[in-house]
Parts: structure tokens; sequence; C-alpha cells
DNA sequence: CTTGATTTGTAGTAAAATTACAAAAATTAT
DNA sequence: ATAATTTTTGTAATTTTACTACAAATCAAG
């Protein structure tokens, strides 16, 4: 099983907040403590002194100036910097959870952000090696076929619409049957690009069995790595972290769409299309 | 929508090197070797202590204290971490432009960038009034139509998927044929939704026209203001900052999508169907 | 020059951050 | 279970950093 990670440490541009975000489940009891009082109020954090922030987490000065180290800052005046670089995107890069008390001012900011936030982490871990490999095949193909079931059936449409204008043979489908019929009478040379939110629907690995096993290329988009990747060729993920299961419906399929957007234009540039 | 001017999110406090290098001249002979040094290398005063850009700038500390001051800071620690979110905010928010050279490496960031930072400016701009508004109608609607054609019409699809879950009674076409019938025999109580990328498509604006006479309430997405949102009782727009003319790089639809997300958001929240 | 005002630096003080080390938990082996 | 080892955490001392009061120097106007 090649169960390679997608996301690379420490990508160059990634903010530091995420970062804390991210790590947060594998920090201990105490330096939890901290990146919980960091998260809660990053900008603040920005303002306090060691002592002040070991005094909110109910911490020693030191466990602060560990929780720095940890985070490769050189101490906390450094740790305090990098934090206020990452704010002055204005985004905030914690995925925030909808409260069923928010209001407008709250919940509209709170789903952009979300969907922003998933946009920047994907566009730091996307492999571009990936992408080419993929682009490549799509200009090889005989015919490409975009199938997704539900929202992944609309990006799937969304795809062929998109491949359909730069002239390449495709086709897309939202229906399972249709899908196995389409695989069952597939050839060496055809490409099939599945899209997945559910990340291991039955049905959807069996399609990508049959093509396979007729020498058809099949190429994965999903929200994580899962066995649906296994049986491709070539796959792709955009791996979000999730919240607290709570959550607010982050549904993978506008980040999903900007990937096939990054492969049309891939495309395009390739067959000298571009203008 | 009222046309105030696009607020990008670090606008709100210009950047400080800014600000430093426009008063220069008229700083006194020591301020201005503060200034000076700071500005010849902003990064590296980041990070030094005042002691340090003190003898770099061959000046006592508490000038350099006092340049802080003189600059609205706290102290010394405040200005670095002015400095840094300035710096920081250096991130280009115009949308980087595909050229036919680029490879890889610059037309994946440029592609996300750019669906990023669309999203970031509608965050900032778009109406609270009016979703609101929106989510009223939704839920007194008898029935609600999405309609769109193109990609907008991928969109209107998205968005009936969205709100079936919801049990709202909606139906969707991209079919513009579909749609006038629909219109033509709508009743006071339907809601119109209609998407459109193009902003001026006659056909749509007929659509409107008619079910605006049968006294249904018609609302419009539009990526700018334009006729079809004249003819709207309610209207959002996404307004992007020109693109030049060359190629759409993001149709607004990755913007739509978000949008109609806030949308289902809202009404999920008012209707207590959130989690 | 000399007076008054402003600017600048010195030296001392206060505050903040870091380090060394010891106590306390947690983990492992017995 | 309990002893031994490792890891984690906090206390206290040290060092570094930033700030303040005040005096010296510079400058300007009479």
């Amino acid at each position: 099983m090649s169960r390679e990670p997608l996301v690379l440490p420490n990508a160059p541009n990634q903010s530091l907040i995420q970062i804390i975000s991210q790590d947060l489940p594998t920090l201990n009891k105490t330096q939890a403590k901290v990146a919980r009082t960091i998260l809660a109020d990053p900008k603040s954090a920005t303002q306090s002194s060691i002592a002040n922030l070991a005094k909110k987490s109910a911490v020693s000065e030191p466990s602060v100036n560990r929780f720095c180290k940890r985070f490769k800052a050189k101490g906390f005046p450094d740790l305090k910097l990098r934090l206020a670089e990452s704010l002055a995107s204005g985004v905030c890069f914690v995925n925030p959870q909808i409260e069923p008390s928010d209001k407008v001012a709250s919940f509209v900011p709170k789903t952009f952000d979300t969907a922003i936030n998933n946009l920047v982490r994907v566009r730091e871990n996307i492999s571009h090696q990936r992408i080419n490999q993929i682009v490549e095949a799509f200009i090889k193909a005989r015919r490409i076929y975009f199938f997704g079931l539900g929202s992944s059936g609309i990006v799937a449409r969304d795809a062929a619409n998109q491949f359909l204008k730069l002239n390449l043979p495709v086709s897309s489908s939202d229906d399972i049957l249709n899908q196995k019929m389409f695989a069952s009478s597939s050839h060496k040379q055809d490409v099939f690009f599945l899209v997945s939110d559910t990340n291991d629907n039955k049905e959807m690995i069996e399609v990508a069995q049959i093509a396979k096993k007729n020498g058809a290329i099949v190429i994965s988009l999903a929200s994580k790595h899962c066995r649906l990747s296994d049986k491709s060729n070539l796959s792709l993920h955009a791996d979000f972290f999730e919240l607290p299961k709570k959550y607010l419906l982050i549904s993978p399929r506008i980040v999903h769409l900007v990937i096939l957007d990054v492969l049309a234009i891939g495309v395009a540039l390739k067959i000298g299309q571009y203008n």
C-alpha cells in the first residue's frame, strides 16, 4: 500500500495559527492549554507578556516558553511575531464553528472563512507532480469520464463543462448505473476521473475496479486518503482537518472545483490553448 | 447593494512601513536614522532588540523608544509587532494573471489565490441585511426555483441539492425553456432565485419579468450589478475586481456556491435545523 | 554670548524572558 | 502492585530587554 502522505511537514507559507490548530491533538496537557488560550484569542496573545499568557493558561512561564520552542520559535517574542504575521491576512485560519445562536454578522464570515481556510491548506499541500501527471493523462486520453454522486456529481458535471470548452472528449455522469456501464465498455486509453466526498463509497470503488481491469486510467479526487485512492492509478486529496463532530457542513466541493480549475488551466497551457 | 469602496482585509490600518516612509521627511536627524535602518531591512528589524537597532542606527536606545512612540506604538515590542503585520500583509491581493509560460509551480498557487482573493473580497462586502431578507423569503416560500444557465446552471443545481437537505420545497433547472414555463405558471408565494455569471442574459431577464408579473419574488445572484438585478426584488452581487479581458480565469461560480452555502446555513439556523 | 527650548544620551530601574535545576507525574519494567 | 526510569512541569535565580528620570548637549533667538 502506497500510503504516501500528501501533507508535507513544514510547508513554507503555512500560517502559525494553522500549524498550532493542526498539531493540537499531538500536544500534551500543558502545551494544549497554551495552544487553546492562543487559539481562543490570538490577537490578545500577541499583546500579552509571557507571564500574562501563562496565567491565562493556568500554566507556568517556562511551559509557555517550551511551547514556543515546540513550534520552532526562538522564544516567546518570536512566537508573538509569527502570530502577528499570521493574523495580518485578516482571515482566521481556524475553521470556525457555527453555533445555533449565530446571527448573520457571525455566520457569514464564518462560512467564508471555512471555505478560504480549506483552499489555503490545499494550496500548500497539493502535489504539483500529481497535477502534471493528470494533465498529461488528460491530453493523451481517447475519452475522459467525470463521475461523481450527490454533490460530487455536480462537481463532475462542472468539470466536464470546463474541459469541453477546451475541446477535450469528455463525458460526465452522476448516475451510478450509467457509470458502471461506461466503465464496463472502457478501453485502454480512456481516463476515468472519479470525484468523491464520502471517501468510501462501495459502488464507486467498484466502478474504479471495473475500469482498471479494462486497462483504463483511473484518477480519483477525494477529501482524504481512502480506499478509492488505493484503487486508482493517480489520486488527489483535499485534506481537511475535521473539527469536533458537531461541525459545520464543510463540503469539499468548493476545493474540488478549484482543483479541477487548476487541471483545466494546466491542460489549456499545455495544449497552447491559453488565450 | 450600496457601492461603497472595497475594503480589503488590511485596509483599515495602513501598513506601518508605508507610514514610516511617508513621514520620513518630517522626522528629525536621529529619528530619521532609525527610520532608514528599519526601512532598509524591516524583516531583520522585527527580530532585533532595541539595543541592536540602536547600535545599527548609531543612536541611543531611548531614541529608538521615542521613535516607537512617535508612531503610536506602546513601545518597542509593539512596534515590532506592527512591523511584522505590515510585512505579512505585503501579500498580493491583486488577482494574479496566468501567463502562457507558467509552469505548475506558478499556475497552481495563482489559481488558488484568485479563488481565495475573490472570497475575501466578497466576504467583506456582502450585505448582511440582504442575506437576512433572502433567508426570510426562502422560509416563507411555497416553492423555491433555482435557475441558471451554463456553469450557473450547475450552481443552481447545487443550491437545490443543499436546500433539499433542509426539507425546503425546491426545484432547479438549467434549461431556459423549462425556466420560462415554470415562471409562467408561478404564484404569489413562489421564489425564483436566478443565478447568472454573464450578467445580462436577455432570456434570463425575461424569466425574471414573467415571474415578477405573476407576483412571485425574484432574487438574483450575479457577479456585478446588472439589468437582471434591476428586475429583481432582491439582488446579491459578488463584485470582483475587473479581470483582464484575456481569459476568465475563475468564473464567479466558486463565490456563488459559497454565498449559497451562507444562505443555506442562514435558513438552517432560522428554522432550528442546525444540528 | 546668553537664555530658553528642544533634542539626545547616560545611568539606573523595572519588567520580561530564559535557564538551571529540582519536584512531580507518568511510563516502564520487574 | 512497586521500584526505576523517563518525561513533564514548576520554582527560583539569571540574564536579557525595555523603559524612565534626569542631565548633558545641541540649537535657536534675542
